[in-house]
DNA sequence: CTGTTAGCGCCTTCAG
DNA sequence: CTGAAGGCGCTAACAG
């Protein structure tokens, strides 16, 4: 069947020169004769030749595979396939090829997909580290001197490169929004307050009440499981304070939607009678509650700056750790009913607002 | 920095045994005591060895990298990237990494995966291909004996394996939906008729309303673009004639949102005086329009069905082209005025079917 | 500018 | 059960 895979060696009997030649050739040198170059790739062509990286990094020691590997925790969720699309680009046309694997929040599936990329020798690696995440699960890697780039969730120990979207700046535009509208009561409800992303939100929204005159009140802040439930959990003691808020922002988009359903069981509609925003981390918001309005982050853009990061670094040789927060953008969405964010008062229109840094 | 990448050598030498003994290991081989196997075990941990398959497959002449191939033409739609997702599951647990590319209907830069994929040497290619995908494009692939598995689109000339979804008795099923709810007059709209999914859902539909007993009418048939735009021209033509349908299963869901389009625009509500059903074919319906009726397929089905056949041609070492259709199955929704299917006379209420076969 | 000579890390005989 | 050679396809020095 298959006439025992033709190599260098093969072309070059066929083309009349020495295998070095058509290496040299093959890598593009500019050491060889136009006339010889061309007969190669003639000869190359004809007989079909398909360059074997396997044997060329194997001979180049540790060098470049030209794999980047690429591992993310829920590929189903369209956000993170937005972020494997922003990745295949840039490493597409860097002449890369992307190893993908999906670890389903699995810890253990995570290190065998890690384990088995390194195995096939990728020069970079790209993760959104499931939730269990150690941070030295990644320091063999770094330490053979294969640069490490965390998305989306950051890992606090690891001494590795991270892109992380603008966690604080997101929730001040939040605010400032619902500021706008009128609301003088906005809580913050929802998320674990032991993690650093609840951290950057929080501190957001702080600022924000802040800055619009609007005093920070502790007993606004209400923080339960980053879920649905959680947010059923938390509309229900907000509601329950003596000042009750008029607005909510949302630790994320799984809060919100559980903020919803706390909200139409007490027969208030949201975004009537109660204004909602979410932070839209697992971007599905607009499957789920198409007219929600949230904070909306690029994962293709985070994609993309994280190959981009991660290029350079395997150029560069050394890797020198580095984080990078992306920006963030309120998305007012006002096609449903649900989607107003404005009190019965201010029946004011937004139509859609791009917030700056 | 990287203390040279210890090799089998090393640790062959740490433990006090030869390469060939420490291959064995790697290889799992009962050859070789217990104890040495321990020992061998415990001082690739103690040197952090990484196995380097780059060599290993070098040396196993044409044999399996382990590695497959994935490339769709749209992983940003959750279609492709369920399916992708399908495919990770069974390649994951049976050793195998993937390397995803994404096409986006680009012809060249499937061309150029694909050539960067057997660069890398993958044991095994599944593709949904590109729009203008020549049956030819594969026949390199499949005569160095690397099994290609084409799914959702079928490539006519092509003598490689496919998996597509059962078009034909999705039309079946939708057809019979309509007929069951009252419909007599029900029209087939959108789609090209050169192309072989065009037939088998023509002939599905033709199944369909023969078995309904209300006989097949060509006029019923209107062809156009398989998108939007074709919808609401295909839909324009339908309302023009003279004995006017009460129903419609649609080529695709693009030509399905289409006409609604038609209908919205001449003040008819679909759903209710004019049932559509779509075909799912790019699965976005839920997002777009959140309650059309339409026959769904199962992707990460595809995808795991596809990698199995892939995994077994590889393991069997010839590919047996072969052939497979995919269940698909009719969902109506209706939690939306819109996805009622219901003619306005019979307001039977369907909450979800299966369709067998 | 082209040819020669060594290996890269691993696996496979083939003897011990 | 273990050790000693040889070679997979390619590139990296050096010679010519």
């Amino acid at each position: 069947m298959t006439k025992a895979r033709v190599t260098v060696i093969d072309i070059a009997k066929a083309a009349g020169v020495s295998k070095s030649t058509v290496s040299l050739v093959l890598q593009g040198s500019s050491l060889v004769n136009e006339a010889t170059r061309a007969k190669v790739n003639t000869v190359m062509r004809d007989l079909g030749y398909v360059y074997n990286r396997g044997a060329a990094n194997l001979r180049q020691a540790g060098a470049k595979s030209r794999i980047i590997g690429v591992v993310v925790n829920d590929l189903t969720n369209s956000f993170f396939a937005e972020l494997a699309v922003g990745v295949d680009m840039v490493v597409q046309s860097a002449g890369f090829v992307q190893f993908l694997s999906n670890t389903g929040e699995s810890i253990d599936r995570q290190r065998e997909v890690v384990a088995s990329m390194r195995e096939h020798g990728i020069s970079g690696l790209i993760v959104s580290p499931a939730r269990a995440t150690d941070a030295a699960d990644f320091k063999p890697l770094v330490a053979a001197g294969i640069p490490v780039v965390v998305v989306v969730r950051n890992l606090p120990g690891a001494k590795v490169s991270s892109i992380v979207s603008d966690n604080r700046a997101g929730m001040v535009s939040a605010v400032k929004h619902l500021a706008g509208l009128g609301h003088k009561r906005i809580a913050f409800l929802g998320g674990f307050p032991d993690t650093a992303v609840f951290d950057d939100r929080l501190a957001g929204y702080r600022n924000g009440v802040e800055a619009a005159g609007l005093g920070y009140h502790e007993e606004l802040v209400i923080s339960s499981a980053p879920s649905r439930a959680g947010g059923v959990e938390a509309i229900g003691k907000a509601i329950a304070l003596g000042l009750r808020p008029t607005a909510a922002v949302c630790f994320n988009d799984a809060v919100a939607f559980g903020v919803c359903d706390g909200l139409r069981s007490r027969r208030l509609e949201p975004g009537v009678d109660f204004a909602v925003v979410g932070f839209d981390d697992v971007i599905e918001a607009q499957a789920a509650v198409p007219a929600l309005t949230t904070v909306s982050v690029d994962p293709q853009g985070i994609g993309r700056r994280g190959a981009q990061m991660l290029l350079k670094q395997i150029n560069a040789g050394k890797a020198e750790a580095e984080t990078m927060t992306t920006a963030v953008r309120l998305v007012v969405r006002e096609s449903c009913g649900a989607g107003k964010t404005a009190p019965a008062k201010a029946g004011k229109s937004v139509k859609s607002k791009q917030d700056a840094e």
